[in-house]
RNA sequence: CGGGAUGUAGCGCAGCCCGGUAGCGCACACGUCUGGGGGGCGUGGGGUCGCAAGUUCGAAUCUUGUCAUCCCGACCA
């Protein structure tokens, strides 16, 4: 079966770009490093925009849209900030294409330079802010609560499928505040809301922390994360949350009277996930047959497979799933019916099973006079024989099952591979071998973290929110430390 | 930006060493038998061999150059 598909053990970056173009999810474009998300891909995505879009709204957020094109003299106010994407930027230099005139084809019109260069957003920060200095005067301006689906680009040196691309989509939450401890409980608020996300509904178990100096967001003053585990055992973060103090503030001069009308800075936030969550998503549940998708997300959650000789078993198939389409559809369970006649039944089960449609359902003549169909959960790939009677009710409790069991399976993995390592021996032997998370002690300095980087790969993801304070030795100098933090190797 | 590969039909590849009418599998079209795990048989359509120059009577094949993409590293969501 299967065949193909790499198999992880093989080669699990293959393994990965395997599903990605055989589940149908996205393909390589002609432009380097960017990627076409194919319909099924941008279902799904659709299917996260969706449930997060609603997330923000309940908690009380607007969408707004910003320019793609931002002044190349606004990424420079924010020191940090500039540092931290310069090296990845793409730039409009030109606004005006000409025939060669020493023939074969277009070039710029080196007439048609810009006055000042336009940068292609790699985030918002900087057109926002200088936005909200005009929007935000008095206390009874705030909080501003904005979000913003887009596309940002960063040219990254090296891309991957869905995981880092020169183009990706995103949403960037941007809010403005009249108190520190205000604008870190948005902070916060919105650490939980992806947290929520990824484990309800994209089955997928996180840690949530604050980063470390070294990999903190380019001028933010606490980066708060959401880090899962990947079936190699690396690390991917799935999520940001940013305290950007009144860094943003001050850059962009954006102040407001307080109620005994002092002028103060206004405190900020930004959060963001991106496309890359379909990559966690992939490499989370899937196995060497295919895509696993989570029943909460999956564009397709069932898929009816007639099976069929001649026009007139077919007709009393048609007869009856049309029925099972109206159950479905009552009780909200997205089905599809592949009744195309170009593929046939062992086609369609190797290609959904590779889509990662949670459910299957064959029905055939057979299965029609005992009043029965055939289910196939995809997470597990077991078989059973269910009454039609009551059919869609209890496909409605093994979705449920389904959701639930894939993340039971990531959450054990994931526990499985968290260890402790005391000493620098146990700690690259961990590395090297099952990887996963390891909870150190660290000096807490970044110079340390730099050399640990240096020598293993792995990096600070997070120190756990509320983590445990014990006392302990740096795993690399030996220096005294408060609390263990955890490293690993991240995507 | 360093290292490694690859560009030949829509997709995946062979052919290149040793120059001589461009091939295979899948997909596609038509017909037919089929149908409970990626079907069988038959017929058929489709390619300036990435691009450019050179060597040659003759280049997918040899030479030089060039462009592009992918993979592995350093950088990052």
């Amino acid at each position: 079966m299967s065949k193909e598909i790499t198999s992880r053990q093989q080669d699990y970056s293959q393994w990965y770009n395997d599903l990605i173009l055989k589940g149908g999810l996205a393909d390589y474009s002609a432009v380097r490093g960017c990627m076409v998300i194919k319909p099924y891909g941008y279902a799904l995505w659709e299917n996260m925009r969706d449930q997060l879009d609603k997330m923000f709204k309940e908690t009380g957020h607007q969408n707004a849209y910003f320019p793609l094109f931002i002044p190349k003299s606004f990424l420079s106010k924010e020191a940090a900030h500039v540092e931290g994407f310069a090296k990845e930027c793409a730039v409009v230099t030109h606004y005006r294409l000409m025939n060669d005139p020493n023939g074969g084809g277009i070039i710029v019109d080196p007439e048609a330079k810009l006055e000042e260069e336009l940068i292609i957003r790699p985030t918002s920060e900087t057109i926002i802010w200088n936005t909200y200095k005009t929007w935000v005067q008095s206390y009874r301006d705030l909080p501003l609560l904005i979000n913003q689906w887009a596309n940002v680009v960063r040219w990254e040196m090296r891309t991957r499928l869905f995981l880092r691309t020169t183009e990706f989509l995103w949403q960037e939450g941007h809010t403005a505040h009249a108190t520190a401890q205000e604008a870190i409980d948005e902070t916060i608020q919105m650490l939980n809301v992806y947290a929520e996300f990824a484990e309800e509904w994209m089955a997928m178990p996180v840690i949530k922390g604050v980063k470390s100096i070294n990999e903190r967001f380019a001028g933010a003053v606490d980066t708060y994360c959401i880090e899962a585990m990947m079936q190699d055992g690396k690390a991917l973060q799935a999520g940001t949350s940013h305290f950007l103090g009144q860094n943003f503030a001050k850059a962009f001069d954006v102040k407001f009277s307080d109620k005994q009308n002092k002028l103060d800075y206004v405190w900020a936030t930004s959060w963001g996930v991106s496309t890359r969550l379909i990559g966690a998503l992939v490499m989370a549940h899937s196995d060497d047959e295919g895509l696993v998708l989570p029943p909460k997300l999956a564009p397709i959650q069932v898929v009816i497979i007639p099976i069929y000789k001649g026009d007139e078993q077919k007709n009393l198939i048609d007869e009856k799933v049309k029925d099972l389409m109206l159950m479905f559809k009552a009780l909200g369970i997205k089905a599809k019916y592949d009744d195309n006649d170009n593929n046939r039944p062992g086609w369609k089960f190797a290609e959904y099973e590779m889509k990662g449609v949670p459910v299957r359902i064959a029905i055939g003549a057979r299965d029609l006079e005992k009043n029965v169909v055939e289910v196939a959960r995809r997470d597990t790939k077991e078989k059973m024989t269910v009454s039609i009677d009551g059919l869609a009710e209890a496909i409605h409790v093994l979705l449920n099952d389904i959701q639930q069991n894939i993340y039971s399976k990531a959450r054990k993995y994931r526990d499985e591979n968290i260890s402790k390592a005391d000493t620098w021996e146990e700690f690259e032997k961990l590395l090297d071998g099952a990887g996963g998370f390891i909870s150190a002690h660290w000096d807490g300095s970044a110079e340390t973290e730099n050399k640990i980087k240096e020598l293993s790969k792995a990096t600070i993801r997070c120190i756990p929110l509320n983590n445990l304070q014990e006392e302990g030795k740096c795993i690399l100098t030996g220096n005294p430390s408060k609390e263990r933090v955890l490293f690993a190797r991240a995507y």
